[in-house]
DNA sequence: ACCGTAGGCTAACGGTGTTAGCCAGGTCAA
DNA sequence: TTGACCTGGCTAACACCGTTAGCCTACGGT
């Protein structure tokens, strides 16, 4: 518990990681390019290569420092919740929170294929049990709700609704339907 | 109502949009580029700019005519319901079953920006309008009920469920709490 | 003092969307 | 009939992408 937040990585490595995640967050997807994340760190593209295999492996990368650091803030809100109830509501704030304050990152998690393989194997199931929790293992009422977050913060993120449309209701009427 | 399903295109420019969506459903999204649509036509891809300004319309307009699409199978389960609970769980399902039998086109759809601006301007609510209608004009929970429908498919097409994972059961978990 | 390796580099390849410029063929008017 | 114009093909090329091959320099260890 008291241990680092990833699997320690090469010092290089993590600086490449970094300069990647620093590229997408501040300049969306586009950005993120071999060649744009050379320059970030004063070196040429091809000479990335000496510390990953592809650029696949460093999607995988953010993708699994993503995964921690949205399990970490759903479990740091559930800690401390009195009731079931009030547990599902502040899991599902601090998932909303999450994808808000970072939807490239939230895209590149969710939008694309999940490469399991490249991705520690446990992650799926620690950022899948705050949730459970809140529902009190009831695992088809735990998917159903997690669609249902899942689809608001895709369809807030991606500005689907009308920009009058009332979030906090709609997430209160699907809350309360799932409580 | 007895009108052309889309607004009518030249001729070649609607053969141009019929390629690249085979090539989308048969193949997926690496096989929709400007030469593969073009070999599917007999002629080379600088060709392909004598009708349309750049892919970009051309996503737009396979995004266009699946909305239309979409937007009828749901207006057609919405037809014969006799409640408002058979309506909901008749577009719901008319919902999953477009998004499962197209998910390369699904995607297309949802997982990048909505470029508005090259869309007909009635697509967003004609689709809405069934779901809409199933709940009553309830906004908020249209609203919940279209993010949870949004979020079961697309992590049902990205195979983000477990393989043993019962999803008519989260369906119906879902369907009941927003009935 | 040597040797191996770590980590840079340049050049290049095949792929992408896209532009410029050329040219054959058909249509239509004078 | 002839000339003009337009439609819709073409090739060549550009800038960018991820990636590989091969070179070279500097450092650490025996």
């Amino acid at each position: 518990m008291a241990e680092t937040p990833q699997v320690q990585l090469p010092a290089r490595r993590r600086q490449i990681a970094d300069a990647a995640r620093h590229l997408l967050e501040a300049e969306g997807p586009d950005a993120l390019t071999m060649r744009r994340i050379g320059e970030a760190l004063g070196i040429k593209a091809p000479s990335l290569y000496k510390h990953l295999p592809d650029k696949t492996a460093l999607e995988a990368q953010l993708v699994a420092d993503a995964f921690t650091e949205l399990a970490e803030a759903m479990e740091a809100a559930s800690a401390n919740a009195a009731s079931p109830t009030v547990r599902l509501a502040a899991v599902a704030r601090a998932y909303r929170r999450y994808a808000v304050d970072h939807p490239h990152l939230y895209r590149l998690m969710n939008y694309r294929p999940l490469r399991r393989d490249l991705l520690p194997d446990d992650l799926e199931n620690r950022s899948a049990l705050p949730l459970l929790e809140a529902v009190e293992y009831d695992e088809a009422r735990a998917r159903a709700m997690w669609a249902f977050a899942h689809g608001m913060v895709s369809l807030e993120i991606d500005n689907r609704f009308p920009s009058t449309a009332d979030l906090d209701a709609a997430w209160q009427a699907g809350l309360a339907a799932f409580s």
